[in-house]
DNA sequence: GCATCTTTGTACCGATCGGTACAGAGATGC
DNA sequence: GCATCTCTGTACCGATCGGTACAAAGATGC
């Protein structure tokens, strides 16, 4: 290990990220204090320091980082670049379904732009909500070809998604959100049909 | 002062309500230091735990009670025992676009229903989004009279605004919003109509 | 003016915050 | 086996946390 620079740090810190994201979930930036990250990740703060010397900003950071690759690799591409639309649409709604875990799991993304700690992320945030938008905008232009009509129903979509996240929650329902889910898919199939 | 019993104590406590819900929503409760709240509302310690005794709590307490307070009266009342369910939607959405001041201003009960401090205000939480939903689906069944739809689109309406505040926050980009509020609006006027 | 009660600023409490220092355990190369 | 480097547990730092104690200031009643 004294050709390579940064081999091990790199596997271990992609291993504590799933567990790191569940605390911002669960917590905010500002509620995950380093006692919970600690005891979630089962790291001492030696290893945490050592894996992030940002600190608590650089752990959200990469945290961030590794939702929105796998947003854009399960959802965005598939969108923009699968040969039928409509199939890329229902694999994201089906994504969306198991990725949110029926509603029970809250998207971190949103619970950071509705936060102070928005600023801290601002540029990571906007990413993630206008890639999204742009990208089923797309391919429902490529579905129903109705001009600049794709942008307003993908704002929408997006924003219901988010929407029933807040709403499953507030009133422990998560069925709301399955709900919220097959209502959408259909308004789209009815749009684009 | 000496008959009556809090009567200077519920005047100073209603002034700095607005404030507070400032910093709630700004910063969430676990981001709401007293040092902010202090500052936010001019009033030293000695001041806030005397109108607040419980501290925290009771001050998110108290802001979530004066917020459920003015939506009943201001939105849920209306749509409820208005004469003309049209015009208590349309009074809906006009209360909504200010309140939230055109997607510029947090939903607090949005925020507290995604962290941890839910499970602190469960009760008022869920109460403010169910109040909403079923005054909504009165409203619209009374307008539309298709039976049982009225509460899935009261569901999707309310989870759309509060999904429009997060996706204009984090786009920032409030135009968002109000453009979210007048889809919602002719979708409703179509499913009436 | 005096006594009473309310209100408020300040000092302080222990606990916890995010972050640093560092010694020693553990792995690796030779 | 020994030197080198990576990793990690622990002790500690100053700052800030939410909350308390309390004395002085301000209002009120008579």
């Amino acid at each position: 290990m004294r050709i390579n620079e940064v081999p091990a740090a790199v596997t271990g810190r992609a291993e504590t990220l799933p567990a790191l994201a569940e605390v911002f979930r669960e917590h905010g930036y500002a509620g995950a204090s380093l006692a919970l990250i600690s005891t979630a990740t089962g790291l001492g703060k030696g290893s945490l320091y050592h894996l992030f010397p940002g600190g608590k900003a650089e752990m959200a950071a990469c945290v961030l980082e590794d939702i929105d690759t796998w947003f854009e690799t399960n959802l965005y591409r598939p969108l923009r670049e699968q040969d039928s639309p409509e199939t890329a649409i229902s694999d994201m709604f089906d994504a969306v379904e198991s990725y949110f875990r029926s509603g029970r799991r809250v998207c971190l993304v949103g619970v950071l732009a509705l936060g102070t700690s928005r600023d801290l992320f601002a540029e990571a945030v906007r990413g993630y909500f206008a890639r999204w938008v742009s990208a089923l905008a797309y391919a429902l232009r490529r579905v129903g070809g109705d001009g600049p009509e794709g942008t307003a129903l993908a704002e929408e979509t997006v924003a219901q998604i988010q929407g029933a996240i807040v709403l499953a929650r507030a009133l422990d329902e998560p069925a709301l959100f399955t709900r919220a889910l097959a209502a959408l898919r259909s308004r789209i199939a009815t749009a684009a049909g």
